[in-house]
RNA sequence: GUCCCCAUCGUCUAGUCUGGUCCAGGACGCCGGCCUUUCACGCCGGCAACACCGGUUCAAAUCCGGUUGGGGACGCCA
């Protein structure tokens, strides 16, 4: 087996993109076959190096490597013409010399008329030879069925007379599209290819050009669309689509490999995969062939999921440049480790970890103003600096800090909560963060003594 | 408009090929509870779907036909 993703590279890398590439890479890998990479890149006036660079730093960040180098298609302008010529010289093609303005005439009165456009076939008799201008087209057969046995999709079928003649070279000598995939799938031997849906009317186009070259034709497979929540295809509008918006927004590959694999794809009951289980559970024949809506809850559930999963020195790392983008940089390692530690349950991206442990590593906290409001109360206050004296030296278990805050309420007659919130406010700034145990051993007691201060100088 | 495809909880899906074990299972989300120094995590429980109509059959989510709804394609773009 042999599958390629196919990229044209005029544009970021999107998660559709990005499924098909991994739905390529699994049925490859799965079957010990090869996986390769092709830049189509011959739309000269869009393609862009930088989408290339784009694609290619995705689909490695994604953990799908490819054999070989990628090929691309701008420099294998031979293979297509010597394509194009067996087709010219079996009788399959033929030069067209009509003017674009009259094809493009031909085309808004059959869109006014409500009619499908078509070539009408003008030049195809007229055994015309090169000329500037001129495109090379393939001649289609007028009626018959073409179909083929989708992977997905089951059998389908287009009525050739629903095909025109579709031009393979254009006047400028590069290949169409139909034109330049099959002389690559061909050349390439490609033995399946899985691709989005929107491809399934080019199918029939280049089932006949396989057969007008008399090659041998791959198996094909139409993955259903991935869509927005208003079920129309999912596009910028509804929000971050490329796949390294979803690095820098801090989600983990794992997440959006595994995400994007269940959009489609499942195996019985089972929700988590790491590439490698997906790689040996997989298979073409449990695809689903209905399209599927993007929902970013269950990605959300997955990257927590995942960075629960990962190592205090390893999610350190994976913060280090979200932190840092908070303005928080040369951190010491080990307390970032264990500030980690501690944010690691209570977050769905790294960028919501690094927030909420940036107040580890910040100089002052700034109090949250309406939490100020309500717990530096005179009472408050009081509680506040009843800590001072008690936290000259660092409690020596979580238990021992816990017997304490038993103390402080029975003393006061208050709740546990109502003495520790005081306390949580001063050193974290927020009503809401990690146990404060575990945040008065990485804070030390020099900055938790001076953070209880801070707070009770604090005016609103 | 024409052609192609699709149709199970709000969402992702299992089940459909090989009708009965499905008054439809799992997951996300949501709601309620437990745990608890806050927020989370975790655990327990709950709400929630076979698009519609007709046919075949002792029996249909599963097979057939139609309707409706949705998506895609109709370039010298890929």
């Amino acid at each position: 087996m042999k599958t390629r993703f196919a990229p044209s590279p005029t544009g970021h890398l999107h998660v559709g993109g990005a499924r098909t590439a991994l739905f390529n890479w699994l049925a490859a890998r799965h079957a010990g076959g090869e996986f390769v990479l092709r830049i189509e890149d011959t739309d000269l006036q869009r393609s862009k190096p930088e989408y290339t660079r784009d694609i290619l730093s995705s689909l490695s960040w994604l953990g799908l490597d490819s054999d070989g180098e990628p090929v691309y298609q701008t420099q294998r302008a031979e293979i297509y013409s010597e394509y194009a010529g067996r087709l010219l010289a079996s009788g399959d093609a033929y030069w067209c010399h009509c003017p674009q303005e009259r094809i493009d005439e031909a085309r808004r009165l059959a869109l006014e008329n409500k009619d499908k456009p078509r070539y009408d076939g003008r030049c195809r008799d007229l055994g015309l030879g090169p000329a500037p201008g001129a495109v090379l087209r393939f001649k289609c057969p007028p009626d018959g069925l073409t179909g083929w046995n989708d992977i997905v999709k089951g059998p389908v079928s287009f009525d050739n007379g629903e095909l025109d003649d579709l031009v393979i070279v254009r006047s400028d000598g590069f290949p169409t599209y139909n034109m330049a995939v099959v002389a690559d799938d061909v050349s390439m031997g490609i033995t399946h290819v899985l691709r989005g849906d929107d491809h399934v009317n080019n199918t029939p186009r280049q089932l006949l050009l396989y057969r007008a070259l008399k090659a041998p034709e791959p198996e094909f497979g139409h993955l259903p669309m991935i869509m927005g929540g208003d079920r129309k295809r999912l596009s910028k509008r509804h929000g971050a689509t490329s796949v390294l918006a979803f690095r820098e927004m801090g989600y983990l590959p794992q997440a959006l490999v595994n995400y994007l694999a269940r959009l489609g794809w499942s195996s019985g009951d089972r929700e988590i995969f790491t590439l490698a289980e997906m790689t040996s559970l997989f298979s073409l024949s449990s695809i689903g062939k209905s399209a599927a809506v993007f929902n970013g809850d269950k990605l959300d559930w997955l990257n927590a999921h995942y960075i629960k999963e990962t190592p205090e020195e390893g999610l350190a790392e994976l913060m280090r440049p979200f932190l840092a983008g908070l303005g928080l940089t040369g951190l010491d390692e080990g307390k970032l480790q264990a500030a980690a530690g501690t944010v690691r349950e209570r977050g769905k991206t790294l960028r919501e970890l690094a927030e909420k442990a940036a107040f580890y590593f910040r100089g002052k906290v700034e109090l949250d103003p309406k939490a100020a409001d309500k717990l530096l109360t005179e009472e408050g206050r009081d509680i506040l600096r009843g800590y001072l004296p008690a936290l000259e030296r660092l409690p020596e278990s979580a238990e021992d800090f816990d017997a304490l805050l038993d103390s402080i309420s029975r003393r006061r007659g208050i709740k546990k909560g109502a003495a520790a919130q005081p306390l949580r406010l001063a050193l974290t700034g927020s009503t809401a963060s990690p146990g404060l145990y575990e945040v008065l051993v990485i804070l030390g007691t020099e900055t938790a003594r001076r953070r209880i201060e801070a707070a009770l100088e604090f005016r609103a």
